[in-house]
DNA sequence: TTCATATAGTTACATTCGTAACTGTTGTTT
DNA sequence: AAACAACAGTTACGAATGTAACTATATGAA
């Protein structure tokens, strides 16, 4: 099947390549500003916007290994980013949650992040944009 | 701009988890087959579709580093999948080729790419399919 | 020629990562 | 209650990674 098979046009080479290329692009604004690896962006981000939540709560937001995530947790609590608190009812469990520096840097990478968006989307166009961010969706469910 | 944010549809998160979707999906069995790394898998595509070429050549044909291609090679060359050969023009340069077990194994991966990406075609339908390729090769040029 | 610069590819080092093992706590079974 | 499985989160360790420095060769200019 050697005769079938074409590196540019097999998916898993094509999406890693775009990923990089979409993923790398942000990547330098949260770097440069605030010296943050991928997982720190992430785990920040859904702290921003979702609220309080415990480490495994994250871990189903994104998708981030648990070590991960709990690393990233700890490196950001070094920031005074999050503070966190033992939930009472289960000691296991602690609730995570922004401090206002924490929110600040969030809001920064916010806006940031709402001009890269937009940035692809002018790229691409509205209707690919939209068309492109339904596709990736739906591979989710593969 | 908080308020306008939404981490669920802000591209670089949304392809990042597709793409680690479809790429692990396929990563498994070249792991699973072989205990290949994707750049290993990568560099052997790369030799096995166009034959025998030099480290930065294959630098421009994926896009990934020079020390992984590096390493990569050096990998591939100790299970006896390739072997390099001096440019006699420029002593500098070593020109790749893959040896017969190197081409057995592109062949038997081959086989199961053209596999794994009818699946995923057959999963989203072809005309979803192809107008995800032609976006996401839009997207190289980013 | 000699010196400087550019290139191909490798290596060193520090950081990041994934897997698996671990600690501590809760829930369940007997 | 005692024993045991299930779970939240961390840590240890080896593998993979990126950056920068390096070796060796080629090219170009003075």
């Amino acid at each position: 099947m050697k005769s079938q098979f074409d590196l540019h046009s097999f998916l898993p080479f094509l999406m890693h390549h775009a990923s990089e290329k979409v993923s790398l692009g942000f990547r330098d604004i949260y770097r440069d500003r605030y010296r943050m690896t991928r997982s720190e962006w992430r785990v920040l981000a859904t702290l921003g916007q979702y609220g309080a939540l415990t480490a495994t709560e994250i871990v189903t937001h994104t998708g981030l290994h648990k070590t991960k995530v709990s690393r990233a947790v700890f490196s950001i609590e070094k920031r005074r980013w999050l503070k966190r608190r033992q939930d009472e009812k289960d000691r296991r469990v602690q609730r995570l949650e922004l401090t206002a520096q924490g929110i600040s840097a969030f809001t920064s990478l916010c806006e940031a992040g709402v001009a890269y968006n937009r940035k692809v989307r002018e790229f691409l166009g509205d209707d690919d944009f939209a068309r492109l961010s339904d596709l990736l969706l739906k591979l989710n469910d593969l």
